[in-house]
DNA sequence: ATGAAAGCGCTAACAA
DNA sequence: TTGTTAGCGCTTTCAT
């Protein structure tokens, strides 16, 4: 079914049909109800590649994550596709594995027209930005969430990594824990740093200093990263507070505890970013900071969408900065508390 | 970037360049080589829409599920994208939010060429069907996964339901259940079926008969489904175990416990399908049975593809069943084994 | 081995 | 208010 047909059923020409059913001013308002009924009654839908080629846009809009293994990126994701349907946007999306190689393949994939705009979170592995430069370049708006790259001047939604960081370290503090490890993804991430900052800043201000070996840059393989981790609780002068900086590095402290038979939290306090919401389900010894995902993919997503919309305008929405909870139950009585 | 300004940098025909680049026959290795140079020095890169429009394929495929919050659809996106990769195609995910109306309209976007192939999961709500019928009738490929459609002709990817219901009631009842309960989405949901008559199987061993008032039928809908667990565990001959059909009804069940100061596993036993895969940072109470949710993508998406592929053959892989596992947890000593 | 040209289905400028 | 027409960029048949 398509615009011809639909014009020979109404015996009208394709253009008037074509005004009709972008409801245009210069259509009567008979004509306009005869071909919207037409329409529906013979399920007529524009063919989206015809009209991308002709409107040079797509109405689509790419999403680029390291993975949906957890409860961060789902909820994004959830968030992202909320508004993308109010807006009748449809949402492609790719995974990057952590591997930067994937990364620039799949933003080269993008660089014709295929989507009117982009929202990415970057690769562990990241380290030359230049695909997403030469994205930016061809005017494909861009966004970035959660993994940003701080030096490329476009939007980003991120939350108070520093503040958070500094908060889960008091808690340790808080919980009797004297040597804090710090478990990261690669240094080069903001998230990373900006955690670490605030980390660090926490140990300083009750005199204790950077202790090199207690701070691990894990890679986003697993394996790798297990043995790492692995590494760090068989040494005798073991950490008795780890705070990870993601949630699949919680995970495998915990399995590595199980292996090691470390008891969590008597022998090892553990406090990590994470988004598994499922209170209930959590092990009661594991304090969480958790990042509210669903508004920033909400968010993230509204800021991409008025790009695409006043494309040409310089307006720039910098950094737009969403709040982390802390939901405490390290300790033994179950509470819950915001920061 | 277009094909013309690619072949008038090169002095050919548009033609003969748009050979050059899909490989044809009819190009001298030369011209070839020279293409593919010069298109990769200018980053050429073939508009979608165009080559859409003229093919009549759009080398996308549609992933239609009810929401991103849980461990389950995380992990199957991940499948089916792994693949996609492999086969070079854009991955579109649509969420209905449980909700059938969401998921018409979805299905109705997808009725104009826009992609090449569903895999679908349906809502919870979903009772009519003619949607997806109607999807099947314009030659669209379909794939059901975990939440199928029984009657509709189409390859369906799911786990062992029955069985697992079986394994997952016999569990409660070796830890001393006597009275459990199995909390569910809609009775019209296949897995709800077969789940609960794997349940009811269990208990008929032992000479239990159904009893209806600890069968509940929940409907997607987080604050109903909330208001009826509720009512069922302040009953005061409240059961004693709990087989929770989905992890979100898990998730609620434990907020509900929490609420009414219910302990598990003292007061309550509970046992849910889940992919928290989380293994440490499961609450140690909680017995899961997990799906293997990333296979489930991807040999739902591989079956999409031979279907895209062989289009017009009549082949049809019918059912395809990919076993769970059971994950004990309910018991003091924390091991964890295979059915 | 290369080129010319038709047309995929739609939109929009222009004509009537 | 409606119709005619020229492409959008690509693929493919047919001619050269």
């Amino acid at each position: 079914m398509n615009l011809k047909q639909l014009a020979k059923e109404l015996n009208l020409s394709i253009s008037a049909v074509s005004k009709a059913l972008r409801d245009s001013h210069e259509i009567s308002p008979a004509t306009k109800k005869a071909v919207l009924a037409k329409a529906k009654e013979l399920n007529y839908q524009v063919n989206p590649f015809a009209s991308g080629l002709r409107k040079q846009k797509s109405k689509t809009i790419a999403v680029i994550i390291p993975e949906v293994v957890n409860d961060f990126f789902g909820p994004v994701i959830n968030g992202i596709e909320s508004i993308a349907q109010e807006k009748g946007y449809h949402v492609l999306i790719y995974l990057t594995h952590e591997v930067e190689q994937k990364e620039v393949a799949i933003i080269n994939l993008l660089q014709n027209g295929r989507v009117d705009g982009v929202m990415i979170s970057i690769s562990a592995q990241t380290s030359d930005t230049t695909h997403l430069e030469a994205l930016k370049e061809k005017g494909i708006p861009l966004v970035f969430f959660d993994r940003i790259v701080e030096r490329i001047n476009a939007p980003k939604v991120i939350t108070d990594d520093y503040n958070s960081g500094a908060v889960a370290t008091n808690h340790l503090i808080e919980n009797g824990c004297q040597r804090i490890a710090f478990v990261s993804l690669p240094n080069k991430l903001t998230i990373t740093q900006k955690r670490m900052n605030g980390y660090l800043d926490a140990l300083k201000n009750i005199h204790i200093k950077k202790d090199n070996s207690l701070i691990l840059f894990c890679n986003g393989d697993e394996h790798k990263d297990k043995d790492l981790i692995r590494n760090l609780l068989k040494r005798k002068d073991r950490p008795d507070g780890i705070f990870a900086s993601v949630e699949k590095l919680a995970i495998i402290t915990y399995e590595v505890c199980e292996e090691l038979n470390l008891n969590i939290p008597a022998d090892v306090k553990v406090i990590c970013f994470s988004n598994l919401k499922t209170a209930g389900l959590l092990n009661p010894s594991l304090t969480t900071i958790t990042q509210p995902a669903f508004e920033i993919g909400r968010e993230a997503a509204s800021i991409l969408f008025k790009l695409i919309e006043k494309k040409g305008h310089h307006f720039l929405l910098e950094k737009t900065t969403i709040n982390s909870k802390l939901i405490k139950r390290i300790s033994t009585e179950k509470t819950s508390g915001e920061k």
